[in-house]
DNA sequence: ATGATAAGTAATCAACTGTTGACTTATATA
DNA sequence: TATATAAGTCAACAGTTGATTACTTATCAT
């Protein structure tokens, strides 16, 4: 039965309520198999509504998933430990089940209509920042390298989850990527 | 109009057509965007025939693809410059079109169905003999680290086709790539 | 030549996809 | 209180998808 009080009308927390829905659907999907009428039903909501506010799965991709894209996290603190450090949360996040803009970005870039939307952003939002922070005319190139250890990294443990330590503890793995990151930042 | 000869029967040659047809289109789109008729039609053959000859897609992908995963070309050669070697090839397959098992798989990395088929293919056929050619008690750790990047290159390359290059040649990058691959072959 | 058997065909199923247009209903302003 | 407008609903479209069924036809051994 519906509810009694039919539910107040308000078109900003509806349009919140689909955009949280649409960012742990994603996350936890991919961008095909994240279907809008699933996306709708987590958000309590019509499904024609995604299409009224942000017009197509697309828009709503853009707007759920790009903006979250924040590598402030990666920037923030000394270069100097920037591999032990990055490898430290990267090895932590190994397991965890809670939105991840970069494991949802992972698992959108494998289709055709979110690739070119990937592109850019990686470029943009990622590489760029990063290769400002380093030092030498190979930034660029050493930049996409950290870039690709991590994406790798995290798409084999947290999408594929395959098994990347042997025995016991992370600690030998959080040391040989944070030397191997830390490396590329002081130029190899 | 159908050919005049109708095309003599030969159950071996339309499973080795279907094959051939299945890796080429698992390759160019992953497997959840790969349409069982898409492939029958490139074989020249009825749909019906996959799910006779090999039950499913998912019986399909594992005999289409699994099986041409052969990194016999990544441990061929001395150890001892493991990163050039290796570096030089996947920088010179960035831009190819061709059949590629990695590029394949990295395309299905994100679908439901064949995620487990996937985990224990990269852990036996590519985790575990690359780990066995390396020294050390690190061994799993590092091995892991060296297909996590390469997988991440290649993704970010020729998946997503983002820019990781800036100026000219691709010589800083094969040379950065090799050097920080061979590190993690010596122990980083 | 005649059956048995394997190979190939055609139609259809049920489920699902993103999207749309016409509709109803609540809300706030005049 | 009437009314314009925004918010939300509903049903349907047109296209997919993988898979199955009953069927026809070619091939080969007897």
């Amino acid at each position: 039965m519906p509810p009694a009080t039919p539910k107040r009308r308000n078109a900003e927390k509806t349009q919140q309520a689909i955009l949280d829905a649409a960012r742990q659907t994603f996350f936890e999907k991919g961008y095909d198999a994240a279907g809008t009428r699933e996306m709708a039903d987590r958000a309590n909501v019509n499904v024609a509504l995604i299409n009224r506010y942000f017009g197509s799965k697309e828009g709503l991709f853009k707007k759920a998933i790009l903006p979250e894209l924040n590598i402030e996290f990666l920037l923030a603190g000394d270069m100097a430990d920037f591999g032990q450090r990055v490898a430290n949360m990267f090895a932590a996040k190994t397991g965890e089940k809670e939105f991840d803009p970069l494991v949802a970005l992972l698992r959108a870039s494998t289709s055709k209509e979110a690739i070119p939307l990937l592109r850019q952003t990686v470029e943009d939002q990622i590489i760029k920042p990063l290769a400002l922070r380093l030092n030498g005319n190979t930034a660029h190139e050493r930049a996409s390298l950290i870039v690709t250890q991590l994406a790798g990294y995290d798409l084999l443990n947290r999408v594929v989850d395959v098994q990347t330590t042997s025995t016991g503890g992370t600690e030998d793995m959080v040391r040989l990527l944070g030397k191997t990151l830390q490396d590329l930042v002081d130029r190899v």
